[in-house]
DNA sequence: TTTCATTAAATCGCTTGCGATATAAAAATA
DNA sequence: TATTTTTATATCGCAAGCGATTTAATGAAA
C-alpha cells in the first residue's frame, strides 16, 4: 500500500490544479466567442480596474513573470484589444491601454462572472461558505507570494 | 468604479489558479533535482498508487485528456522513468510500467509531501481547517467533472 | 463476413508558464 | 561626467494543456 502522503486524492495542489483548470474550461466557451482566452481575459479585468499600466504592474497584479505577460499582452494588441507604448517620463515601461474594442468587452462579458459562478456552486461550495474558501486560498498565496 | 463581480479580487478562479501555481512552484526545486516536473510527479503518484495502467486510465485519473498525457509519458520513457507497451488483449492500449528507476523515485522524493505541506500551512489553513479546503474543492471538482 | 461505429492513442497547432538570458534605459556611484 | 548597477521589457527554449483531427484496433450490426 502507497503510503497517505503520497495518495494523490491527499494531495491539496492537485486539487487546486484540477478545480482551476476546470473552471478555466467553463470559462473557454463564453470567452471564446469573443476571440478570448482565460489568461486574457485576467488581464482585462485588471485593466478595467485601472486602464493605462505598464507591464509590471499587470504581471504584479496577476503574480506572474514579464516573460509570459509580454507575449500574451502583444497577441491582445495585434487582435485589437488594446495598444502598447513606450512611457514617456520612463522609456524602459511599456504602458498598455485598451483600446475602444477592449472597454466594449466588458459589456460582451458581462454575463461571464454570474455563468461561471453557478457554476461552480455545490454542496460545498455556497455563498455562506465560499468566503471561507477564499479566505484559505489568500492564506496560501500570501503565504507563498511573499517577497 | 469597477463591478464587484469583475473585480480580479473577487475572481474564484482567479486564486485558485494563482495558488496552484505558486505550489508548484514550490515543488519546483525538489522536483527538478530529480529531472521532473510536476506534472511528471502527478503521473508517479498515479502508478506508485497502481504500476502497468493504460494512458487512459492514468488520464482520467488525473482528469486530463491523452493529447496531454502521451507526449508526458514518452519524455518521461525517454528518461528512463517508465516503459510503454502495446496490451496484449486489446493492442490500440498502451500500458505504461513504472522501471526499477521510476519505482525507486519515490525514496527519493519522500520528504517532498511534508516539505511541501508545510509550506502552505499558514493562519487560515491549518490541519484542522484543511480538510474543508479538501471538501469545496472536491466539490467544484465533482460538479465540474460529472460527465 | 463485410461494413460501420466505437474506442485508444497519437499528432498537429496554438497559447500559456517559466527558467535563463539579453537589451536598453534610468539611477546610483565614483 | 564616466562607470557601474539596477530596473523594465523582451527573447529563447522547452514542457504543459487542450481543441481538432488522424490512425489503428476492437466491437457491433448488417
Amino acid at each position: 500500500m502507497v503510503k497517505e502522503e503520497f495518495k494523490l486524492d491527499n494531495q491539496l495542489c492537485f486539487k487546486l490544479y484540477t478545480a482551476s483548470r476546470l473552471i478555466t474550461q467553463t470559462y473557454h466557451p463564453l470567452l471564446s466567442q469573443q476571440g478570448l482566452t482565460y489568461p486574457q481575459y485576467l488581464v482585462l479585468l485588471v485593466l478595467w480596474e485601472k486602464d493605462a499600466q505598464p507591464v509590471n504592474d499587470i504581471a504584479k497584479r496577476l503574480l506572474l513573470e514579464t516573460n509570459t505577460v509580454t507575449p500574451l499582452l502583444q497577441r491582445m494588441e495585434k487582435e485589437g484589444i488594446l495598444t502598447r507604448a513606450r512611457g514617456k517620463q520612463d522609456a524602459r515601461q511599456m504602458i498598455v491601454t485598451l483600446t475602444k474594442k477592449g472597454k466594449e468587452l466588458q459589456e460582451k462579458l458581462s454575463c461571464v462572472p454570474f455563468t461561471v459562478g453557478n457554476a461552480v456552486l455545490c454542496e460545498s461550495v455556497t455563498p455562506e461558505t465560499a468566503p471561507e474558501l477564499y479566505r484559505m486560498l489568500n492564506g496560501i498565496i500570501e503565504k507563498l507570494s511573499a517577497e
